[in-house]
DNA sequence: GTATAATAAACGAATGATCGTTTATAGTCA
DNA sequence: TGACTATAAACGATCATTCGTTTATTATAC
């Protein structure tokens, strides 16, 4: 028997990655991401039932790995004010170096009719214990988790996105971010 | 010589919202959005010239009403910190009022090939000198533009994207939301 | 104030291209 | 041989756009 080849399978997720980046989801068609694979356009669909299905596989699939990321970085003995500079710091890095995922999952969830068909993210419950733990042991203020969320990630996003390019400005606010939010949520 | 009909072009900017919304970027072609107009494709090609070109103007339009809808809510003489709970709240009720713009706005912001396309918006600068002056008057923190926008903006969406639809838990994270903001950002 | 000419809006139908998907066939390994 | 990958070719559907025509509104002439 001939096996599924997975590294196919993976030239199938960077090429959509890729494009979606490139063009947009318009742009990203069957036969587009097929010859940015180097495959067929059948052979897609030896390895997914269908264009939908795919998208949202290779959503789901990522969606998640930045919060494992995240938590691969973070130690339990951390100070509280180390803690939100790692968080923050390394949002940040996984933004810059993985450009294409973080734009392909931003634009994922940014429409309503695709993540409306996609079943909860899982990785991002893992964070609310962990703020949940850290409520506890009185190392941050007692905050709505999803307060909390919000003012650790989204406030990054806005000043890589803006600053993309612009190391130096980018490398000054991150700092400042940092100091602020440390501020804010720490006891 | 016949008129050029006004409406007809505000019937297909509404389509084409309503389409993003409900189907995202990829459902919301030309015979869609003519057929929900109540019009025929061609004619859409009276109004503009191509779909990518309608997009854009479209997208250009809404994307800085936002902050006219912000500043006319301003006054001179608010306290910081009446100025802040203002800032919030009205993005948010934005957010929720007008929630088809937002995800429109949100969707085509979202995707680098499109905005890369979009002269720069102008609403946003108008914010930029508001913050200069406040920090002129010692009202805010001396912060990072960006920073400031970030943290008076990016978080709300968080919280009105997560809370949808749990008008009470929303209304609750968004108060304490602004007293955080307000702790951090003035003086 | 009609009638007529001029013009652009508006349309349905057709354009070729491309879409996502399926089928028939060839190739590869156990 | 049987099971599976891989493909080229073909499928009907739909895409953005254009064409040829009709319809509605204006300006001009009497």
């Amino acid at each position: 028997m001939r096996r599924k080849n997975e590294e196919k399978k993976q030239k199938i997720k960077q090429a959509v990655i890729k494009l979606i980046l490139d063009e947009g989801f318009h742009g990203a068609s069957i036969s587009k991401i097929a010859r940015e694979a180097g495959i067929s356009p059948a052979t897609v669909y030896i390895y997914y039932n269908s264009k939908d299905e795919m998208l949202r596989e290779i959503y789901q699939e990522y969606a998640d790995q930045v919060y494992s990321y995240l938590l691969d970085q973070i130690d339990e003995n951390m100070s509280g004010k180390l803690l939100i500079e790692t968080i923050i710091k390394t949002y940040y890095s996984y933004i810059n170096e993985q450009e294409k995922v973080f734009y392909f999952v931003e634009q994922f969830s940014s429409c309503p009719s695709l993540v409306d068909k996609c079943r909860d993210t899982e990785g991002c419950s893992k964070i609310f214990s962990m703020f949940d733990e850290l409520k506890e042991k009185t190392v941050i203020r007692n905050i709505d988790n999803v307060i909390i969320f919000s003012m650790l990630f989204y406030p990054v996003k806005c000043i890589a996105t803006r600053y993309f390019d612009q190391e130096r400005e980018a490398d000054s606010a991150l700092h400042e971010l940092i100091e602020l939010i440390q501020e804010t949520l720490l006891v």
